[in-house]
DNA sequence: ACTGATAATAGTAATCATTACTAATTAAAA
DNA sequence: TTTTAATTAGTAATGATTACTATTATCAGT
C-alpha cells in the first residue's frame, strides 16, 4: 500500500476521535483540511483501512456504516432515541453497573466471527 | 394492527424457518404460496414485525438486513468465508467451546441498546 | 534528480437494498 | 350491508456505497 496524504488524513481523523464517525461526518472533516478530497476517496480509504483491520466497522440500524478507530477489544451502547454510541471497555458491565452510568439497557446483539466447519 | 394474509404468510415464513434470511429471501418463499405478494408488502411488514418485536433483525457485513423469528436470547456467529449465520444459544459459549463445534471464532461485536443519560 | 510503472485521486455515474407513493382492494366495526 | 381506514400491488424515488475514468502522485530503479 502506497502513502498518500489523503489516506493519512483519512486515519488519522478516526485515530483522533472518540465518536464513532460514519463516512459522510469523515468526509467532512477531512474536508475541513483538504478541501478538494473526494468522497470516493474517503469511501475507498474506509473500505481499504477496515479491510487491512487498522479501523473498525459497526452496523447499526441506521442502516449507514460507523467507523471506530479503537482497537481494543471492547463493546458499544446504542441510544435508541438519540443513536449515540458509546464504548463500553472490558471487562464488561453486568446491567446493573450500567443502570449506574446512566444507561438502561433494553436489548443487545452479539455477533461472533471466524470461519465455520465446511469453511475452515 | 389489522389482519392480513400477506402479513401472516410473512410471518410464519420467517417463524418457521432456522435460518437467518433477508427480505429477498422471504420475498421469494412468499412468492411460491401468494405469487402475486409484492416486494414492498415484504418489506413494510418486515419493519412492521421487526418495530413490534415480533422479530429481530440483524445487521450484517453483506450490508442486507436479516431477519430472525427466534426471540429467545441468543447469540450468532457469521463465517467470514460463506456468510453462513449460525445460532448460539446461551450460556454463551467460550472461543474453546466454539472451536469444538468446528468454529474459529477471529473477532466479535457486541452492542447493547437502551437509553443513554441524556434521553430517559 | 529523472523516468517509467502503476497506485491513488477527483469527479461523476451506476448500483442496489430499502422506502415512499398511489390507486385499488380488503378487513372489520357500525 | 355499508362505511371507513388499513393494507396491498406495482412502481418510482431515495440514499449509502461502489464502480469507472482520465489525471495526478508515489516511489523504485537508473
Amino acid at each position: 500500500m502506497r502513502y498518500s496524504r489523503q489516506r493519512e488524513l483519512i486515519t488519522d481523523i478516526i485515530k483522533g476521535r472518540c465518536d464513532h464517525p460514519t463516512a459522510d461526518m469523515i468526509y467532512n472533516s477531512a474536508r475541513e483540511i483538504e478541501p478538494n478530497i473526494s468522497l470516493g476517496t474517503v469511501y475507498r480509504n474506509l473500505k481499504l483501512l477496515s479491510d487491512e483491520g487498522v479501523i473498525i466497522t459497526l452496523e447499526t440500524e441506521d442502516k449507514k456504516l460507523h467507523y471506530d478507530g479503537d482497537l481494543s477489544r471492547h463493546s458499544h451502547f446504542i441510544c435508541e432515541d438519540c443513536g449515540k454510541i458509546i464504548d463500553l471497555f472490558r471487562p464488561s458491565k453486568t446491567p446493573e453497573e450500567l443502570s449506574e452510568l446512566g444507561l438502561t439497557v433494553t436489548g443487545e446483539k452479539c455477533i461472533y466471527y471466524g470461519k465455520c466447519n465446511d469453511c475452515q
